[in-house]
DNA sequence: TTAGGGTTAG
């Protein structure tokens, strides 16, 4: 392939061979040795000339030299009288597939448009079709994929399934899914693809109910094969699935006789998407247990859940793969990576593989910030932001989310309203609800609720149920029932069903001592048929997650799970630990309360992994709720008396307990 | 000698 000159071959014949072993920019010098000795050699009439220029302009496009293959392709056409007019339709073809496939979709169509002025000898056919109508979806042009579409039936290839799978994919990317329908019910004959298009038109259109629909029509289809595309294109449609979906997916994907790596991602990620953490990672294990080797997708697929979980050992283990295959750097990998680590609660994990990056882009940065931000390092994550800033990235509308809550999580109330000002003044990105949630979250929680509430007023859309609960929040911290109750009205319209804002708000009552109000959001739920959330921890042991429910006796291990909780109780009371019956509903008697709280699941969580595993070894809890004041005491205490480091993660952020003291400094 | 659907991180 590196032949110089006086080593090329003689032959026409391996001639071509060489051209076509050239398929980096490395080879270019070889490639135009080579296309020169084949000028000499053939002539323009020669029979094989034609062919040489098809492997010409692939090569050249391989090579990334695409105004050399557009070169040979003028050359060709224009000695076209030599070979016969489909060669010159064939070079066209080759040079357009070149333009897309580098997503040049503009110069795609543009080349293809030069075609019918050149006359007969280079008119588009059913190869090129498929080709422009892609890049018609993929810039989006209705109008003239339209035009194409039309031009496609007077000729009379729309029977050709390529043409009218790429027509499918072109409507409902454009926005006409019914269009889209159309071509497929119109087909005579269809096969895997078809049904695939149809399935992924309707995902990508947001028909996720008729996606699924076409789905299952085309899987109970005797005879039926779904395949990788079948899958990938279902995953689309299924961003808040069902759960007897999710089943149903799971069972086509199980009857898969050769199941594509592109299956097994899939089918992760429809479980990661949809909050199945447990399931997504369930199935990594079971790849690994077959023997699948996983790629780049599949690892940046199953890290999320793995964080979500806080399953450190496999995100361990991941890291582990990533580095043994050598795939980084790779910008998707380092930044799901830095994410698994800082939601287990590994900051350092996180940090060590942002230092280690060649290079960084606004995700990488912000999920380095949102990670300081989670542990209760406000004043690192502002600094990061700042760097960020110094390096010339700009940031968006997830980064500013980042840096607010970071400032929101550390008290910053000065750096958190600066940020919001200079986003909208300097990056003129328009607030959403989780801009305003964050600054209603720290002015209230900094005592400032009624410039939170007037916050609220200002607010240029709709303030959703999480804006409310950030204020009502606040006003329970700094009992500021009249504030607390305007919030509390509008959280009942807004989320009627959402019962832990009626837990906060008799809460709230409870705190105030107006026992009666407590009775009576108590009976709006008893009467709504609304049962508390149940708080629900989860831990990993081995390469077992363990979960485990308030007041749960489920648990093989449960007899001794409360012996150890009740020992740890004891000392803890000893060290004068009182229960903090205020966090709880004040629906039982004072010693029914104490013994409700005593079984929160993440006591019981903590309990169990001080009685599985060697004595220091870091304790890793995630929970489903906000962790209650009481919990977080008792938790403190049991670092102490157990030496041991403990890192519980509730739904806002992680508390890293050492020796009695907390990262969130007792502000969350 | 060329063509269709489809997966990943904040």
């Amino acid at each position: 392939m590196h032949a110089s000159r006086s080593h090329l071959p003689t032959s026409g014949e391996s001639l071509l061979r060489l051209v076509s072993a050239c398929r980096a920019p490395a080879h270019l010098p070889s490639l135009r040795a080579a296309h020169a000795r084949l000028l000499v050699l053939l002539h323009p009439s020669h029979p094989s000339a034609a062919h040489a220029s098809v492997k010409l302009i692939q090569a050249y496009a391989a090579c990334s030299a695409l105004p050399l293959a557009h070169a040979v392709l003028e050359s060709s056409s224009s000695s076209s009288a030599g070979g016969s007019s489909r060669t010159t339709t064939v070079c066209f073809n080759v040079l357009i597939r070149a333009l897309t496939a580098a997503s040049l979709h503009r110069d795609a169509l543009v080349l293809f448009a030069s075609m019918r002025p050149r006359g007969p000898a280079c008119s588009p056919d059913h190869y090129t079709y498929p080709l422009v109508l892609k890049s018609c979806a993929a810039s989006n042009d209705l109008l003239l994929g339209l035009q194409i579409h039309s031009a496609v039936a007077k000729l009379r290839l729309d029977a050709n399934v390529y043409v009218a799978h790429s027509a499918i994919s072109m409507y409902a990317r454009c926005g006409r899914p019914e269009d889209a329908y159309r071509v497929f019910d119109g087909m005579q004959h269809r096969d895997v693809v078809s049904w695939n298009a149809m399935i992924a038109g309707f995902a990508r259109a947001g028909l996720f109910d008729r996606a699924i629909e076409v789905f299952k029509q085309f899987v109970v289809l005797p005879g039926s094969m779904p395949d990788a595309g079948t899958m990938a294109g279902i995953l689309s449609a299924m961003g808040n699935a069902k759960s007897e979906d999710i089943v149903f997916v799971r069972s086509v994907f199980n009857n898969m006789q050769f199941k594509e790596l592109i299956s097994w991602n899939a089918m992760l990620a429809v479980y990661a998407n949809n909050g199945y953490h447990v399931k997504a990672v369930e199935l990594f294990m079971l790849m690994e247990k077959d023997e699948v080797e996983p790629d780049s997708v599949t690892l940046a697929t199953v890290l999320p859940p793995c964080g979500e979980l806080s399953a450190f050992s496999v995100g361990k283990r991941i890291h582990e793969i990533i580095k043994r295959k050598n795939m980084c750097p790779n910008l998707l990998l380092e930044n799901a990576l830095m994410d698994m680590y800082a939601n287990c609660g590994c900051l350092k994990g996180a940090r060590d593989v942002f230092d280690s990056m060649s290079a960084r882009d606004v995700i990488s940065w912000t999920s380095i910030i949102s990670a300081y931000g989670k542990h209760g390092h406000g004043r690192e994550a502002v600094y990061l932001f700042e760097k960020m800033l110094e390096e010339g990235l700009k940031p968006d509308s997830i980064a500013f989310v980042a840096v607010l809550a970071a400032c929101s999580h550390a008290g910053l109330l000065d750096d958190g309203k600066s940020y919001f000002d200079s986003m909208t003044s300097r990056y003129h990105i328009t607030p959403k609800a989780e801009h305003y949630t964050c600054m209603v979250d720290l002015l209230g929680r900094a005592g400032c609720i009624s410039e939170a509430y007037d916050f609220i007023t200002t607010m240029l859309i709709e303030p959703n149920e999480r804006v409310w609960g950030a204020l009502l929040q606040a006003c329970r911290i700094h009992s500021n029932m009249d504030i607390g109750l305007v919030a509390a009205d509008n959280l009942f319209r807004l989320v009627p069903e959402q019962t832990g804002y009626y837990v906060l708000l008799s809460n709230m009552y409870a705190r105030a001592g107006r026992w009666a109000d407590v009775t009576s959001v108590r009976s709006v739920m008893v009467n709504k048929g609304i049962k508390k959330f149940p708080g629900t921890s989860i831990v990993e042991l081995g390469d077992r997650v363990h979960t485990f429910h308030i007041g749960d006796r489920c648990h093989p291990q449960s007899e001794m799970i409360y012996q150890k909780l009740d020992e740890l109780l004891g000392k803890i009371r000893r060290m004068g630990y009182n229960p903090e019956v205020e966090a709880t509903l004040h629906d039982v008697e004072e010693e029914d309360k104490e013994g409700h709280l005593s079984v929160h699941s993440e006591k019981l969580a903590i309990a169990f992994l001080l009685l599985n595993t060697s004595p220091g070894t870091t304790i890793r809890v995630t929970m489903n709720l906000r962790t209650c004041s009481d919990c977080h005491l008792a938790a403190k205490l049991i670092s102490v008396i157990t030496s041991t480091e403990i890192i519980l993660k509730d739904t806002n952020r992680i508390h890293h307990i050492v020796q009695g003291v907390c990262s969130c400094g007792d502000y969350w």
